[in-house]
DNA sequence: TACTACTGACCGACCAGCCGGTAAGTAGAA
DNA sequence: TTCTACTTACCGGCTGGTCGGTCAGTAGTA
């Protein structure tokens, strides 16, 4: 990463570049060991810079941990409410769509996100807060409007969409969780695209309208 | 709870029942601040002692959440194993007997313990790996036997089981976290049951073979 | 008096945040 | 091109507060 501490390039002046590579280098550091465990100087370390430069960029520990959420969700979220919107495409497909898009987001750190803000939710209200309205809110309200186009076209039977909307969400997040804790320390092997697909087999039949062959 | 602090009752305590008001304590203020967030003061307060006296009962704050872990976990899945070992019983009910049990539990503060484990995994990797072999692998070797057994039988279609293995837990899972975490701050409300019951109506509908009027 | 469950002041390690100092980079003059 | 004067991104040792863990002492019991 940016951590070439070669005394040639060292003190380079990249003033720009900086917070973007702090909040990496935070980011990969707190899903792995969490927010409290994290030392600002190893975060230093990782981005291949001093502890004070830190300090430069980012008035507090805390709000380094904003920034790196902010930088991590909300481009995400944004092109997930773009897919949804468009109006021609069947209920399912889309469902698919996103289902499809997790996979490649799984690749990278940015699934830790949920991981951090459980953990994290009774000690920062402010950013339980902004995630909850910012992400689930928004997240919640997509899915109702896919499940409830769905219905209304007749692609899937009537049911009762409060209770059905965190279904299609959680083994996502499970996979995510997953992923970045118990993942780590045992044998057991999940593979993401059976879930996935076993999980669109069973919800998408679940949900159909009568006449599924 | 354990906090009367009365001069008079407060020596009369028997050391018999102190680990486990220890353990209770911890459990409530783990589950609501996390692990490093939480002083062991505080739970020492919580319990109505002194600092010093959990260092009677236990060696560390490490050893303190792994009795809290152990403590919370261990009866209910030796119930859950024993209830699905019934062989009579058709697979589709035994899943529903264990929603409704998840339900109960959601009750208390036991349902905090996988938000704890998600949270410290990388930091205590001993009960990470404590917890995938106790628990999550129990737990999906159980899920895997009514499953199998639901399809042998001709009640479920026949699916690909690793795939499937997660979905029935993740709606749990993902109500468990939002109690203990997002839900307390924020005004959307999800019902457990609503949800329950939706989860248990698309995933039975979803497994069924052929014909489910 | 002897015993023991319990206490809480204290210690030391740890770390977020601070700040005086360093040197990379720049611009203007010659 | 080279020198000098200046700016500022960056550094890392230090401090103050926090908290896990200790232990000499207290109070209840027999």
């Amino acid at each position: 990463m940016a951590s070439d501490l070669s005394p040639a390039r060292r003190r380079s002046r990249r003033k720009a570049a900086r917070p973007g590579e702090i909040v990496e280098a935070a980011l990969r550091l707190f899903a792995e060991r969490g927010y409290a465990a994290t030392k600002l100087e190893d975060v230093a370390a990782a981005a291949g810079i001093g502890k004070g430069t830190i300090y430069l960029y980012f008035a507090t520990k805390e709000e380094l941990f904003r920034a790196v959420v902010r930088q991590a969700v909300l481009p995400n979220l944004q092109a997930a409410v773009e897919l949804a919107a468009d109006p021609d495409r069947p209920a399912a497909d889309i469902l698919r769509v996103l289902a499809e898009r997790f996979l490649v987001m799984l690749q990278s750190d940015l699934t830790a996100i949920p991981k951090l803000i459980v953990a994290e939710a009774g000690n920062f209200p402010a950013l339980a807060q902004f995630y909850a309205d910012e992400v689930a809110s928004k997240g919640m309200a997509l899915i109702r409007g896919i499940l409830a186009r769905g219905i209304a076209r007749g692609e899937f039977r009537p049911i009762d969409l409060d209770g059905a909307l965190p279904l299609f969400s959680a083994p996502f997040l499970m996979l995510a969780l997953w992923k970045h804790s118990l993942g780590r320390h045992t044998d057991i092997q999940i593979d993401p695209r059976a879930v996935v697909a076993a999980h669109l087999d069973i919800l998408l039949r679940g949900l159909a309208a009568k006449a599924t062959p």
